[in-house]
DNA sequence: TATAATT
């Protein structure tokens, strides 16, 4: 072989491996997997399906600043019958140490993914921040006081939750690797994402928000989800739009938790 | 449709 093709192939490194043939036993093999342990790696969720037959893929969506699971995963087996078995398995069943089962079905192909859905994360790239009315310290010393007792949560400083990995898994209500979760009820079927960011915004600093849609008919379930960064913004924003009056619904708003149709 | 999530 020549001396200069020797050079290239060593600059350049590929992966070669045979295609997988196309054929019906190995079409719609891949499982989403939601409700994991934070705590979960890949390779424990690996191990968890291995049993049901040969993995092709794995992955577990993870926040993109803090690294933190997000509870949420695919795997793709060999063979769809192995899918299957997988889901009669394992769906609704709680994973050695976990508190909470899991839920495994078929993934969604993601290119059927709607044109509104696309057009919606548009909205998720500005992290506006309007001067919220949080100025004056009595008030927020109230506010405090009140979602204290509200939630007995206790007033972290961001420093403190941001700086302690620790902290993920624990219960507090509303705290997620990347601020506080406040759960929206009562949104129209036809709500997006917009609405979220003209309630929210003005309150502080939003880093997402989200319409919770049923994939079939992609109309808004009546809830979402918007994560603010700083807790006494996000206090108030639950102070002052829970109750509040969009068309002819009234709000609900409160910190997430994890029991359903609680308050 | 009362606490999600779709690589």
């Amino acid at each position: 072989m020549p001396h200069e093709a020797v050079s290239f192939l060593s600059l350049e490194m590929y992966k070669v491996s045979y295609a997988r043939p196309s054929s019906a036993s190995i079409r719609d093999a891949n499982l989403y997997v939601s409700g994991l342990p934070k705590t979960m790696t890949q390779k424990e969720l690996e191990q968890l399906f291995s049993q049901y037959g040969r993995i092709i893929t794995s992955r577990i969506l993870v926040d993109q600043v803090t690294g933190v699971s997000r509870g949420v995963g695919f795997i793709r087996f060999d063979k769809r019958i192995e899918a299957e078995e997988a889901i009669k398995g394992l769906n609704g069943q709680k994973p050695s140490g976990a508190t909470e089962p899991i839920t495994v079905k078929f993934a969604n192909n993601p290119s059927q993914k709607s044109s509104q859905a696309l057009l919606s994360q548009l909205y998720q790239s500005p992290n506006r921040r309007y001067p919220g009315p949080l100025h004056h310290q009595a008030q927020r010393f109230r506010l405090d006081n009140l979602l204290n007792m509200a939630y007995g949560v206790k007033r972290f400083s961001p420093i403190t939750i941001d700086g302690m990995t620790s902290l993920v898994g624990m219960n507090i209500p509303g705290h997620t690797g990347t601020g506080w979760c406040i759960f929206v009820y009562n949104l129209s079927p036809d709500s997006d994402e917009s609405v979220l960011w003209q309630l929210f915004g003005p309150f502080g600093a939003v880093n997402n928000v989200k319409v919770i849609r049923d994939f079939n008919t992609n109309k808004c379930k009546g809830f979402g989800f918007v994560t603010m960064t700083n807790y006494d913004e996000a206090a108030m924003a639950i102070a002052s739009l829970n109750g509040y009056r969009l068309g002819d619904r009234v709000l609900q708003v409160s910190f997430k938790t994890n029991k359903a149709h609680k308050s």
